[in-house]
DNA sequence: ATATCATTTTAGGCATATCTAAAATTTATA
DNA sequence: TATAAATTTTAGATATGCCTAAAATGATAT
């Protein structure tokens, strides 16, 4: 129906609008790694195809029919994601890859196979939400861990599948989706968090911590110690 | 590595070879759907990139780099139809168009998990070998069971997977790989042969017998009867 | 208010892969 | 063997999606 490009600028769009509210042109050449002027010529396109809307020199913002689209992308990637995790025992950290190139070939009913294959899943293997068929999506409140006071426990939410690195890092503490933490300490100036999960502690870089998404957060909220 | 153009070609030229031995150019332009020109500038292509060999007006080969490529190709594409029959239960007429784009984005670790899943199969769902790893395939010597005799019995060895309805209706007579049949009758001037398989009979139109292939053949030859 | 800086757009090119139409070459036929 | 037919190649054009460099516009700070 469209082309590869055009999917990857939609969901692009989607994403850069969930984590910063306005899409800029430079916002969406940072997360797709082309140059401005690529992504102005393609506004261009989609404008025209009527995906976006779009002002010059201000943001584009997803039409209906923009968003179903991207939506119905991000269902694929997702719920390939957790495909490979559970039939094939892919590690979390490489579906993304995978994911990105097969979520564009993917069809409609391979799609619906894997939904029922997986019993209808709502969630990927990082604790992302698996937008539905019909185009709805389940919108978490979660909190990065960052946000956190020393003595709160949580639950985590979602890791950011961004970074591979940044998986295998939190994954090796146990920090999966679904997981009950205790944060012990956090260090002043934007130092290492000390946190226990499942009985062993574990030292947090406060980098990883703004992509580990939190909630069902329990205890007292303190100031950081300065 | 190489653009999904580039192994579309290589997988046709190895496909053109096996089924016609020459490899013209109007056979890749039929196989692949595009005009003769473009497969010219393609084939020039090919060979600065030293996977073919070519002489003006005569046909192409694959170079021993060429033909690891092509073969690597179908390994995925194979390996792809049968995880899909097998795994989320694709009927066999739908496996190939999937497994046509997937082909091209599957990535080796992903290719390795499912070829361990499927306990190291050599045959896809339509009975054609899966090449193996290291890029060498078993070559099958089955004949079109078109070329069969009333009273013969054989063993269904491949049925060509390039037509949906093809398969659907060789299907639903129940003649998959590794089936045993018998031929009851062939009606003169390529007319419809009748088996008889697993207990019950069949008539095969002689256009679909050119395409099943079959192995083990037993019983007398006779001429058919004119 | 204006100069500077950042952002966005325009202009012009390039690579890939396709096409049609016409020319070159080979093969088949009268 | 000469001519017709089929095949293959060349020439030139198109669409997509990317690039760099320069111009236009908007935001910021003095």
């Amino acid at each position: 129906m469209y082309t590869e490009s055009i999917e990857d600028y939609l969901k692009a769009i989607y994403e850069v609008q969930k984590e910063s509210g306005k899409v800029s042109t430079n916002s969406i050449s940072e997360k797709l790694n082309v140059a401005p002027a690529s992504v102005t010529s393609m506004i261009k396109k989609l404008s025209e195809k009527k995906l976006i809307t779009h002002k010059r020199y201000q943001g584009v913002k997803l039409t209906k029919a923009g968003l179903k689209i991207s939506l119905e992308i991000i269902r694929h990637h997702r719920l390939i994601e957790l495909y490979l995790t559970e039939a094939l025992g892919v590690p979390w950290d490489q579906v993304h890859e995978e994911a990105e190139k097969w979520e564009h070939v993917l069809s409609e009913d391979l799609e619906d196979r894997m939904d029922a294959a997986l019993g209808y899943p709502t969630r990927d293997p990082h604790g992302a939400p698996i937008p539905s068929r019909d185009g709805t999506i389940m919108e978490l409140d979660s909190v990065p861990l960052a946000d956190l006071s020393p003595g709160q426990s949580a639950v985590v939410d979602e890791v950011s599948d961004h970074d591979p690195d940044l998986l295998r890092y939190v994954g090796k503490m146990g920090l999966y989706p679904q997981t009950e933490f205790q944060v012990l300490s956090i260090e002043p100036f934007n130092g290492p968090i000390k946190i226990k999960v499942e009985g062993s502690e574990h030292i947090l870089g406060p980098g990883a911590a703004e992509y580990v998404f939190v909630t069902d957060i329990k205890g007292d909220k303190r100031e950081v110690s300065q």
